[in-house]
DNA sequence: ATAGAATCGGAACCCACGTCCCGTTTCGAT
DNA sequence: ATCGAAACGGGACGTGGGTTCCGATTCTAT
């Protein structure tokens, strides 16, 4: 979303509003931020505009409709996370970033029930905020998978997914179960050397070739371009054995 | 849940309808099944009374409310898990058991988003029919602690949150993640010696002092009625362990 | 101080939905 | 075949919420 160019004086981020809008804007702005983390995309548009003071006619004329408004109050806490993911991505000890990461983001989250909304899909994604965290994230999950922290074979979508269920089990949770517990035992899922149960094969994976052979996993993918067929460490050793003793009869 | 004791000629379950009544009331169940099933409660009556093939004076003669309609549809699909649930409860391999019950749940319910809502708290909760799924699932579960293949500090309450956080998963998940990948991510986390991640102990557990000391899972109860200190094995040979070093000094 | 434009407020509008009502139709006992 | 009661259909009603409209108000350049 390219501003549109100006003459010579630069216009400062909000355009020579008369004052009273400006202020009116973020009257709206703070009374719709309070209002949607209480309760959600559900709450009316009139308690909004009651809470800020003002008629309906004044939300309308500085945001087209509800969802805009509710796009703004949202962006920006998703670029906060987003911010503090690009900050983290050379911290040391990634294993633990990435967890305490995760956990801080559904502990601010569940309290937000318009992020929630958000984050649950009941907004078409913003283009640009979400893939901007999604990216973030993505630095985050991978320096924790080269240092052993996360399974190999998660993907970001699955981490996003998990996300997701994390936010509505902490917020669904009834009072038998404690705050931060499912996000707990849900992180502990995520870590390497611990599964029983085989994991599906995301659709990805499976229809270009990508991944490791045996686990699914992320590759390497070598300077020709080619991606290796086993996600390195135990899986490769695990198959050079295999195609050893496959040689040798038995 | 007692059937009322009948006089002479037992009444059929359905109680002397007209004719035509008892085949709409049939055909609304139906439309109104497929069409929950389909959109959840978000479905308008009216469209439920056009797929019946009747008007919507028609479903308010044999259903008081949209919600009893849904409730209607619902329920008996809850049942249907719960007889399966008892009927598991003597099968061999509890750990096993459980585990591709709780699958199975989340395969069945994730294609039928009314259940989903209902599941997920759109609904009151119909007294006795989720009590009875919850006393099920709970004689699973506690078997397959006892089996030792889930971890024993987990609650019933834990193993809901975890359901429902399934159900919101499979439901939400992108094409990017393979069907049940999710659901057995989290399965995984509750196998026991597993866990890395301290998990905050339950408030009930945390209030009247039940639980094992060391973990917070379920402990025995003894004959007088009080309470094991620890929930049996690792939890209290350890605590043995460290008793006894208390007492030779260091 | 004044004028003109920007902004405001909230009533009016529209639509979707759950529920109710009542004239009409259908059933089944006789 | 007939009649009374049961059941039906779909229009009417009330509500709630998003959006629009326009006369009244407020700001700011002059």
């Amino acid at each position: 979303m390219a501003r549109r160019r100006s003459p010579s004086p630069p216009p400062p981020l909000a355009p020579s509003l008369r004052s009273d809008a400006r202020r009116n804007r973020e009257l709206v702005l703070q009374a719709a931020r309070s209002a949607f983390e209480e309760a959600g995309l559900a709450v009316p548009l009139g308690e909004i505009a009651r809470r800020a003071g003002v008629g309906t006619g004044t939300v309308y004329r500085h945001f087209p409709s509800k969802e805009a408004l509710f796009r703004a109050t949202v962006v920006d806490r998703v670029r906060l996370f987003t911010d503090t993911a690009r900050e983290l991505a050379h911290a040391d000890d990634p294993g633990a970033v990435f967890f305490r990461y995760l956990s801080a983001v559904v502990r601010l989250s569940v309290r937000n029930k318009g992020l929630c909304d958000a984050l649950e899909g009941s907004l078409e994604p913003s283009p640009g905020v979400e893939e901007g965290f999604r990216e973030a994230l993505t630095v985050l999950l991978e320096r924790a998978q080269q240092a052993a922290a996360v399974r190999k074979d998660v993907t970001i979508d699955d981490v996003m997914a998990l996300l997701m269920g994390c936010l509505s089990m902490e917020q669904r949770r009834g009072p038998a179960v404690a705050p931060g517990r499912m996000t707990a035992l849900l992180c502990d899922s995520l870590r390497p050397g611990r599964h029983v149960t085989k994991l599906p094969q995301n659709p990805a994976v499976r229809r270009n070739e990508t991944g490791c052979a045996a686990c699914g996993g992320p590759v390497r993918v070598s300077r020709t371009g080619r991606p290796a067929r086993y996600c390195g460490g135990a899986c490769r050793q695990r198959a050079h054995r295999e195609r050893a003793r496959a040689r040798t009869g038995t």
